[in-house]
DNA sequence: TATTTTTACTTGTCTATACAAGTTATAACG
DNA sequence: CGTTATAACTTGTATAGACAAGTAAAAATA
């Protein structure tokens, strides 16, 4: 089955335990050696789950005083959003499916190189319409391959996001990627999608994600109306 | 003195050689077995050193079959450029300083909070116009804090960029951050400089950079034509 | 010859331990 | 009382070794 390593167990608790409001921001995790005793770990692995939580933005660590745990960033699948309102509190967020999945050939200019299995087993296609604060914020097309992913066509995704069904339903997550950013005039039908003016900047974005499955990349491309909102990220 | 960890040692040379082309493109480095014999230091500590690589995008690691050196991503500072046109090869970068270095006091509403520290000490400021290919690409304006930097306002930044100045002579390195992102239309002098029309798009960074050094944090704010050029990034 | 198995290598995970270095509260001291 | 040492924590760095799991080439087999 799915054996987890150990570190990534840890991980995923503290993570959960941090997301649910567990410990408060600002207050301090239980320190290496108390995770050690708690868990019946050494510290490199605890120190080894503690690293992707820093990765991650949920803590933040200060030798000689401990793991300080941080707001977590809103985000909507792996993009962080801000609201320009200073209002934050919490955010009603909607996802319209405009494409349901389905299957498809992939295009012939696809904007990024593929590999000979992703092109053979052909492309899962979905578009959407993701909605922050009841306004239309961003529109995203998405490909994955098809490759192993029994019922996903049919499987929802108003509630939970593509990423959260990935990882819960296929233990599928991804593990870092690589984006190119452009600040463009939004072309007209995504400008009547998002709510706005034709030839008003937006945020371009093209992203390939890897993910745990050799081989197994997630191709989005994104249109960011960031009047509204702004992107938000650490590095 | 300046005593660096040993797995920061064998990360600086490995990262020159990469950087320096010792390792072509798509060929393996050392096994950490091996990366162990050559520096004396145990796997633990060669696998430190390694995944701050990873980080970087400097090499892919496999398991079963080794660490694969990637092609480094042309970056100026710590932003990570690409060119629309193909035609990569060698490019031509200049900075010309529109503003020197000078001390002054932080803005009143400068966007990000200031610890006291910073805030007592005074602000560095200056202003760069970045030249890729010979084309205007961005234009930053940076804040940072006036903390144990001897002489750094009459420091030529011309040729070194900021970061590697601040690398070598003053020993700060840059080891994460936040940022904002936004595609607004461009200002009117921001435009001249840039050489392209007021209300074209551009894409508006505001981003602080945390350092080695606790509390001396780096603020910029960038305006970037992204149609020429591209920012690219890994996550 | 073509296929399968073995072997030797790689990175991934984990234990156990030690000391260095930074932080903070307490205890000792003037 | 205020200041300075001390002690008890914290995370950072490093050693030494073990086994698991993935890769690829060599060896054995059909």
């Amino acid at each position: 089955m799915n054996t987890m390593p150990q570190y990534r167990k840890l991980y995923e608790i503290l993570r959960r335990h941090i997301l649910s409001g567990v410990y408060e921001e600002g207050s301090l995790l239980p320190s290496e050696n108390e995770l050690c005793a708690l868990h019946g770990l050494t510290r490199p692995t605890v120190r080894q789950a503690l690293e992707s939580l820093v990765k991650d933005g949920l803590i933040a660590k200060r030798q000689g005083k401990g793991s300080i745990v941080r707001k977590p960033p809103q985000s909507i699948g792996i993009l962080s959003i801000e609201g320009t309102a200073s209002a934050i509190g919490d955010k009603y967020l909607k996802t319209v499916i405009l494409q349901k999945p389905v299957i498809r050939k992939w295009e012939e200019n696809f904007p990024f190189e593929l590999s000979e299995i992703e092109r053979e087993s052909g492309a899962i296609y979905l578009e959407r319409l993701r909605y922050v604060d009841g306004k239309p914020v961003f529109y995203d097309i998405n490909h994955l391959p098809n490759i192993n992913l029994p019922r996903f066509t049919s499987r929802s995704l108003e509630n939970r996001s593509l990423f959260e069904t990935l990882r819960s339903h296929y233990q599928i997550r991804i593990n870092g990627g690589e984006q190119r950013i452009q600040a463009i005039r939004c072309p007209e039908d995504i400008a009547a999608l998002l709510k706005i003016k034709k030839g008003d900047p937006v945020l371009y974005l093209q992203r390939k994600m890897a993910t745990n499955r050799e081989g197994f990349n997630i191709y989005s491309v994104i249109w960011f109306n960031s009047a509204s909102h702004t992107i938000f990220g650490r590095f």
